[in-house]
DNA sequence: CGTCTTTGACCTGCGC
DNA sequence: GCGCAGGTCAAAGACG
């Protein structure tokens, strides 16, 4: 819970994003060999964009947080208002509680808490128990981010059901639950807002979606810009850090995880064009899962 | 009538 | 083992 501060990857803030996310502003570019993660930035940076699929220049992206498989991703700058710190104390106890217990597979892992460096393949073995829990609920790759928004319930071009809300512990506001209404789709979502800033919505996709938005059957867009545009993302983010764990892997498990939502489309009769970059392109930006996915310095302040 | 929200109960995992 | 907190389920009601 609150030892996630402490354990949690520093922000990979730089110069230009440090009052911005104020906090903690110390997360460094390059190596974090004490969580076995590391980050990027520079021009490396559009090099594993480009491998993820996101054709934007990270210049122009302000990193948020997400997380896939341990990975730390860039997320868009939300849809309607401008980026902010996340208050995450609770979501922070929120996220370590979810990832403890959620049992991790090849498609997810979060950052290990400990200093236990990512193998190179999921546990070869899993206990009987384990392995109950990994059949009920396998970890997907998260977004989260974060807007300064009167409207808790964010559009973004997907359709939503409600399918829960608690209280969270040391927020006055409510934790709501969504899922995606397409059957097919296993997206989630969490929209809480800020303990300490009532103005901010933290939003937290968990999956992907292996569908078009609603808004974008008609238009037949396809491009990552006009998804954009279709959902009000604005890239003018200014800059973007992400740290990433495995690299390789984890850019093997985004494809493991397309391939599975283009089964299930070419199953569902349907286009068969979702591809990875679209998929991360409008990601199914997660959240309440913060707690892994924002950095320290962005829970401390 | 279909869809969505509300809400209390239930389940699960973790810390003590 | 117990209590707490997060996450999910599902029945009931609201809404268009």
């Amino acid at each position: 819970m609150e030892e996630n501060k402490d354990k949690a990857p520093r922000a990979p803030f730089g110069p230009e994003t440090t009052a911005e996310f104020a906090g903690d502003t110390s997360w460094p570019h390059g190596v974090d060999d004490s969580d076995g993660s590391y980050f990027y930035s520079g021009d490396r940076d559009r090099t594993i964009l480009s491998e993820f699929g996101w054709n934007i220049d990270p210049v122009q992206m302000s990193w948020i947080g997400s997380d896939v498989d341990g990975l730390w991703m860039p997320v868009h700058s939300a849809l309607t208002g401008s980026v902010e710190p996340v208050d995450t104390a609770s979501v922070a106890a929120t996220s370590s509680r979810s990832n403890n217990q959620s049992v991790s597979t090849s498609s997810s892992e979060d950052p290990p808490e400990k200093s236990t460096v990512f193998d190179e393949k999921p546990p070869p073995e899993i206990p009987s128990k384990s392995k109950k829990k990994e059949q009920k609920r396998i970890r997907q790759p998260r977004f989260a981010f974060m807007t300064k928004s009167d409207v808790d319930h964010l559009e973004d071009g997907y359709r939503w059901r409600k399918y829960g809300q608690k209280a969270v512990k040391n927020s006055p506001f409510p934790r709501s639950y969504y899922r995606c209404t397409n059957s097919k789709c296993m997206v989630k979502k969490r929209v809480e807002r800020s303990s300490e800033d009532p103005t901010i919505v933290i939003t937290t996709y968990e999956g992907q979606h292996c569908h078009h938005t609603i808004g974008f059957s008609r238009g037949g867009i396809t491009s990552h810009e006009s998804a954009f545009s279709s959902v009000h993302l604005v890239p003018t983010m200014s800059h973007i850090y992400y740290p990433i764990q495995r690299p390789i892997e984890n850019n093997a498990t985004l494809r493991s995880i397309s391939q599975a939502c283009q089964t299930q489309d070419e199953e569902a009769g349907g286009p068969n064009t979702v591809m990875l970059a679209e998929e991360l392109t409008h990601p199914p930006m997660d959240e309440g899962l913060l707690g892994d996915i924002v950095p320290a310095g962005m829970r401390n302040r």
